[in-house]
DNA sequence: GCATCACTATATCGATCCGATATAGTACGT
DNA sequence: ACGTACTATATCGGATCGATATAGTGATGC
């Protein structure tokens, strides 16, 4: 499940592990307390699997320029400093392989595990995905919330105190609230896929 | 954090670890995926560290009646089955120890690490708590939600398509509903410690 | 009768993940 | 010139997960 957040981030340009890492906790809400301890073995385990492979020269960081804060000069600047053959332990930039590509869109269309976690991951990254695998996965999550709320007894909770139903009570509207965001996400696939089987049949991307 | 959740439920009875885990994945919808091969270690290690004991015999399940389905009476049934000598690989009840009941005081009030789950999990408990301890908890958690708001760059999001910020809009939503709803309990807990300062102080616990 | 299926229940294994920690290079203030 | 803070990679032990093995029992079916 990390394999998908790192080869998805590392889809749009080369990135070392300290700046995967920030974008993790930024980007995604959830799994936002991600550690080393997990990012660096991940890269290794992906490195001998031939998904990634390390920039060794060149212009590490040509595709990040959005960043705009200090930390993208900086890293520019040792970027170019680290070419020497000196300046050994520095940073360790990793780049998508095609094969990576490839193992990225298997893990995306794989809909064997979906908790909220990966859930959330893998819509992020709907975009590399085709109109009908996006509304599967939409729809087999927003029948997995219903079975939630189906199996937690959630009205009355008899051997309940104050603490413990309130805090069932707010995680059932937030199950309440998500079925209601995925079926308004369900609505705008499908208005997208008639306009698409319609026959002027455009990208109908909206803008915003 | 397992551990908590489950001294927490053996402190309302003896409990197997089949039926702990059913009352896992219903009672608390976060960690519901939790699997027995995290409960059944788990159990083993809070044995080992006198936190919990095995029930040998008597009435294992005499605490346990307001369950109310059927599983309970095949349960009792069974016990009562268990107590002879045959029948070796049967249930295995746990009870929690005066030990072990002093260690779940400890870890809730530990507050070192607070992600979502424990902070749920320890306010699912919180009638365990001092109503300072509840009180610092609530607080502590709201200011760690209003500093993962002011990192996260919720308006613009310059690099995302629509599902991404879908995605991070509809996460920042959660969050701030959540902040919400903290207020509404901080507010709560305040009244009653007002009422409990107020000279003619009772337990002022509402019966609801 | 008895074969089979479904459910309850405990346990273990390998892979992975997490939190803490060690190590180091570099920028910056004073 | 020195100390602090930040950036960056790496590793360790313990905890957790998903899959799987094993086994007893009730229900189903033929």
């Amino acid at each position: 499940m990390l394999d998908l957040a790192l080869l998805g981030l590392l889809d749009e340009g080369p990135q070392h592990g300290y700046e995967l890492r920030k974008r993790l906790r930024t980007q995604f809400g959830l799994l936002a307390n991600v550690s080393f301890g997990s990012i660096y073995p991940a890269l290794a385990r992906l490195e001998t699997n031939g998904a990634v492979e390390t920039v060794d020269g060149g212009s590490p960081v040509a595709l990040a320029p959005p960043t705009g804060s200090l930390s993208g000069e900086w890293a520019a600047m040792r970027a170019r400093r680290r070419a020497g053959p000196r300046g050994r332990r520095s940073r360790k930039v990793y780049r998508i392989t095609p094969s990576g590509r490839e193992f990225f869109l298997t893990l995306l269309s794989d809909s064997s595990i979906d908790d909220a976690r990966s859930f959330s991951l893998r819509l992020t990254f709907a975009r590399h995905m085709e109109p009908e695998a996006r509304l599967g996965l939409l729809e087999r999550r927003r029948a997995q919330l219903v079975q939630h709320l189906s199996d937690v007894p959630t009205g009355d909770a008899p051997g309940l105190d104050t603490y413990a139903r309130s805090v069932a009570e707010h995680t059932a509207e937030g199950v309440e609230q998500d079925i209601d965001w995925l079926d308004r996400l369900i609505e705008a696939e499908r208005s997208t896929a008639d306009a698409s089987a319609a026959p002027n049949r455009r990208k109908t991307r909206r803008s915003a």
